[in-house]
RNA sequence: AAAGUAGGCCGCCUUAUCGCUGGCUCCCGGAUUUUAUUCGGGAACUGGAGGAAAGUCCGGACACCAUAGGGCAGCAUAGUGGGUAAUGCCCACCGGUCGUGAGAUCAGGACAAGUGCAACAGAAAGGAUGUACAGGUAAUGCUGUAGUGAAACCAGGUAAACUCUAUGCGGUGCAAUGCCAUGUAUACCGGCAUUUAAGGGUAGCCCGCCCGUUGUCGGAGGGUAGGCAGCUAAAAAUUUUUGGUGACAAAAAUUUCAGAUAAAUGAUAAGGAAUUUUUGAAAGAACGGGGGAGAAAUUUCCUGUUGUUUUAAGAGGAACAGAAUCCGGAUUACAGGCCUGCUUUUUUA
């Protein structure tokens, strides 16, 4: 029986500041204007099965990054499918989302893209989105420290 | 008991942790000098997908459009009666067809008018025209029989053939529509006056109808990206009673049960249950084989096969599928389970 430790580990999770694993929708990527620049002109990522496309947001009124998550319905005709794999996805940035807001100082605009044709589980979802995590940081940390 | 037939119901659960979203109460911070309002954040409590939410096939509610008028055309429906907000839906009855039966199924109005169609066979399929035999007449397909065919000179069949009859049908859909903020500057809208003509508009066509030029007064429009309302308390749900063969209706009591918008209702871990399957053990049953006892009937021991029950362990372990303005239906998809009526066959009494 796991349960008390688990028990114990989530709440001091809870607790500190820094492992925050909510995701308001002040967090979500929404609106025309912002997606639009985010497929213009954002730059890629890729692990199978996930695609992340991402952009700085220069903009002093967003003070969180803004994450959205899509599945293409050409890979999966049924919406209970995309509704699945969405949620698989958001689960999984939900619970690591503490990589980037510790280690970034800019905002970011993220789109995280499935681009496999078949179902995986959230297990590897969360691997894949893992390491895209930490390609991002080491390729945006650098940029950030250069221009600072 | 088996096979079948009709109908109804359910369509995973529990715990822990982390989240999303609506409501409500409270707390903290900012803004408006204060009350109060509003913005942001947090906490507690409490709602949060389906029987088909699906495809978008019918019928409505609701909203807007003035070509919402008429005629023609077009489309839909088609026994009789009833139910309903309404229907192409549902119920009852009648009739045809299929089935031993329970039941299933039906584009089930009309050949009256006009037009068309009828394979093969047959001399001939609607214009007429025959053959053989018999009868009859002044004479003749004038009469009968034979022969082909579903139908043969009298006519008939066919409308999932055009057609006719009866009834119904304006169009577009919540991305409807209203408001707010932003914001451009006459390209928009409305009223009044003036002008009376070119032209333009259209849901297939025609009739008819609408717009139009200039001035003036009034209003903020269009486009772009947002927000709020519409937005969920209703042809509502549950239970009971009454009326009705039934669809359904009425009454009473209780209840409030999703409202997201790059789109919530989830993830992880552990466990349970339905059901399936494998292996082992035990029990008793049927059938077979061998040995012993006995004159025999029979009995006992060992063993093989089959299926049953109990138990232990393992594997597997949920289908179809995600609200998007809201209802009523039908349609299609669906693992597994439960219940009820009836029929046929067999067995027992």
């Amino acid at each position: 029986m796991g349960i008390p430790k688990a028990d114990f580990f989530n709440l001091a999770v809870f607790n500190s500041p820094t492992m925050n694993e909510k995701f308001p929708s002040s967090e979500k990527l929404k609106g025309k204007i912002l997606i639009d620049r985010l497929f213009s002109e954002g730059k890629s990522i890729k692990n199978f099965p996930l695609k992340l496309v991402y952009t700085p947001i220069n903009k002093t009124s967003i003070t969180t990054n803004k994450t959205g998550v899509s599945v293409p319905k050409r890979n999966f005709k049924k919406a209970v499918d995309r509704n699945h794999l969405k949620r698989l996805i958001r689960e999984a940035f939900r619970k690591n989302k503490y990589l980037v807001d510790s280690n970034l100082q800019k905002k970011y605009a993220f789109m995280f893209i499935y681009t496999a044709n078949k179902k995986f589980d959230y297990h590897q979802i969360t691997a894949s989105l893992i390491h895209i995590l930490n390609k991002l940081i080491e390729r945006e940390s650098s940029h950030e420290n250069s221009n600072n």
